[in-house]
RNA sequence: UGGGAAAUCGUCUAACGGUAGGACAACAGACUCUGACUCUGUUUAUCUAGGUUCGAAUCCUAGUUUCCCAGCCA
């Protein structure tokens, strides 16, 4: 296993693991991923995932679910379930899955021993108080006059607040540290507020909550985690972190935990070590819980799952494989550098999976006809075709076949650019699986449109014969015109025309910069076979790109694909 | 003007005082019944200035740039 993974493919995290692992330090290793449940997961959430989960299979450790439940008013179960689904879908298993609701008890007891340790007081200081004396980046705050209340009169007014005496807002629970420290986190920072708010987890029980940097810290040592993984913006939050864990000392003080093990919830508090690493962002999106929020709330999109979104139910509509995701976030690594990962990294890595996985298949999504005049009209045949080219465990299909066909439009050029290779007045080209097809005849309309091709086959060039060894420069698509199944395909672009939405130095918003593009739909024809797929099938139309069968509006009746990716093209790179 | 962090090819990432390496991208070519895939080759980087050292991306000093922090959000 792991111990023996040369230090030069460890990144620095994977580095720490490793030692503490083979100094002794710790004997298997828990980590876990931690979201609130306030929104949809997103592709950085992704590599969140991908780091906790794939460094406790690396190591032979264990990963939870754990949802950060402590703020009631914004969360919400529909997030739960979403979340739930989507590390599932990436491939992963928790070993626990949590809530730091489950903890709302043991919290409260710790902050019981806080205040008898005289290092946690009750605040009366309004919001906009407590913000005066709290200083600013660069002076000192001051101590608000509460901060030496007695033990008791803390003991009882918190035991009050618990009890739901007072009114929301109007008192807090505040750590004793040091209104001084440079560390704006260390300037007492409140651990409860007063909210009473229906919990979707706890319902009316509580009418405190605990904050983020008391709550996080705590739930990870009670559920043994040794390597708390998280984001750079949270390193300030470290002193904190690691004050509240050696404050209360879940360790040596069973007795505060003992309802998690009344409950029946498996309990070995550790004393975790919180580590950071940068997040990894992607230019043309946005990556913000609550910008993507307003996409959907404001109808920008059609929703979490729009197949323009970065969240994870979105790439997984547009067609996204977990694999692809999960090699995408390999590739990348992991440090602490502030980076912004081109797009093209991760589509790479999609077409990358699809190319080995994706079925092939053939369509026409801008439709032009093509007749053979040398075949009977009622001509018909059925072709076999193998489903992929380099793996024959793909096995074959058949596709029909007639003297009408529908090609693709960009694959006909009456006045051909230099070195294009497909069909043109007089020109050859080979039909996919078919033969060399010669174009005769050009049909337009009144205003100059081609409407239609008419040309010969060669029939000594077919597939299968000695004939087609033939050279020609270029092969082109088809579907026969007769058995072609109408269906909708969804083309997508970026869903900003930006490099970075993010960026409003110059008065614009990630919304004044949506990419009107960002979805076109049009009207094609597949092979019958395509049609038949089931929801979220994926596979390649030769020579255009992956498409997905729409996980929620595709059906036999009414094909409806996404375009997830189209091929490389260094034809269209070169024109 | 406080505290914390980071600066290496276009992008992401290695190096842990001893040849600046890899991946992706780009470019050139080969192959091709997908202008895909695959294969071959090529280009490109240590923030700056000093210092220590036989030797510095790495250690020291000074500077520069970027990011994060003043929620009863996480």
């Amino acid at each position: 296993m792991s111990t023996e993974t040369p230090a030069s493919q460890l990144h620095f995290i994977g580095q720490i693991v490793r030692d503490d692992l083979a100094s002794g330090k710790h004997r298997v290793i828990h980590t876990r991923f931690p979201p609130e449940p306030n929104g949809y997961l997103h592709i950085g959430h992704a590599k969140s995932i991908c780091l906790n989960f794939g460094l406790a299979a690396e190591f032979a450790g264990t990963c939870n679910l754990r949802f950060d439940d402590t703020n009631p008013s914004k969360e919400d179960v529909e997030f739960v379930e979403a979340i739930k689904r989507d590390v599932t879908w990436l491939g992963f298993q928790w070993a626990e899955l949590r809530h730091a609701s489950d903890y709302f008890e043991v919290f409260y007891r710790s902050a019981l021993k806080l205040i008898r340790d005289g290092v946690a007081y009750v605040d009366d200081l309004s919001a906009e108080e407590m913000r005066e004396y709290r200083g600013t980046l660069t002076e000192p705050g001051r101590n608000s006059p509460y901060r030496d209340r007695s033990v008791e009169e803390n003991l009882d007014l918190f035991q009050r607040m618990r009890a739901g005496e007072f009114a929301d807002g109007s008192k807090t629970l505040r750590a004793k540290i040091d209104m001084s420290s440079g560390n704006i986190n260390l300037r007492d920072p409140a651990i409860y507020r007063i909210r009473k708010v229906h919990h979707q987890n706890t319902g009316d029980a509580w009418p405190i909550y605990p904050m983020y940097d008391y709550a996080h810290c705590l739930s990870d040592a009670l559920e043994g985690i040794t390597h708390s993984l998280c984001t750079l913006e949270f390193e300030d939050h470290r002193p904190l972190y690691d004050w509240c864990v050696d404050h209360v000392d879940l360790i040596n003080h069973p007795d505060l935990w003992q309802p998690l093990v009344d409950a029946g919830l498996p309990t070995a508090p550790s004393k975790p070590r919180q580590i950071e690493f940068s997040r990894g962002n992607i230019n043309y999106t946005v990556m913000s819980k609550r910008k993507l929020l307003t996409l959907v709330s404001e109808n920008l999109v059609d929703g979490w799952d729009d197949p323009r979104m970065p969240t994870v139910a979105g790439v997984r509509r547009r067609g996204f494989t977990a694999a692809g995701i999960r090699l995408f976030w390999e590739r990348i690594g992991v440090s602490k550098q502030n980076s912004i990962i081109d797009m093209g990294v991760l589509e790479g890595c999609v077409r990358e999976d699809l190319d080995a996985v994706a079925p092939r298949r053939l369509a026409v999504i801008d439709p032009l006809k093509l007749v053979i005049t040398n075949l009977d009209a009622a001509h018909h045949e059925e072709l076999t075709f193998p489903n992929h080219p380099k793996d024959e465990s793909f096995g074959t299909r058949v596709v029909p076949f007639s003297p009408e066909l529908w090609i693709e439009r960009d694959d006909f050029a009456e006045v051909p650019p230099k070195g294009f290779h497909r069909l043109k007045p007089e020109g050859e080209v080979r039909l996919r699986g078919v033969g060399i097809v010669r174009c005769d005849e050009v049909i337009k309309d009144a205003e100059d449109n081609v409407t239609e091709l008419r040309g010969t086959l060669d029939l000594d060039s077919r597939t299968g014969m000695p004939g087609s060894e033939r050279k020609v420069k270029g092969t082109i698509h088809w579907v026969s015109a007769r058995h072609a199944v109408p269906a909708e395909v969804r083309l997508y672009d970026r869903l900003f025309d930006v490099i970075d939405p993010d960026d409003d130095s110059d008065g614009k918003t990630y919304k004044d910069h949506l990419n009107p593009n960002s979805r076109r739909v049009v009207q094609g024809y597949v092979e019958p076979v395509a049609a038949s797929a089931q929801p979220e099938d994926r596979m390649q139309f030769e020579r255009l790109g992956y498409f997905v069968a729409d996980i929620a509006d595709h059906t036999a009746d009414r094909p409806i694909f996404n375009r997830v990716v189209t091929l490389r093209d260094s034809w269209a790179k070169q024109q």
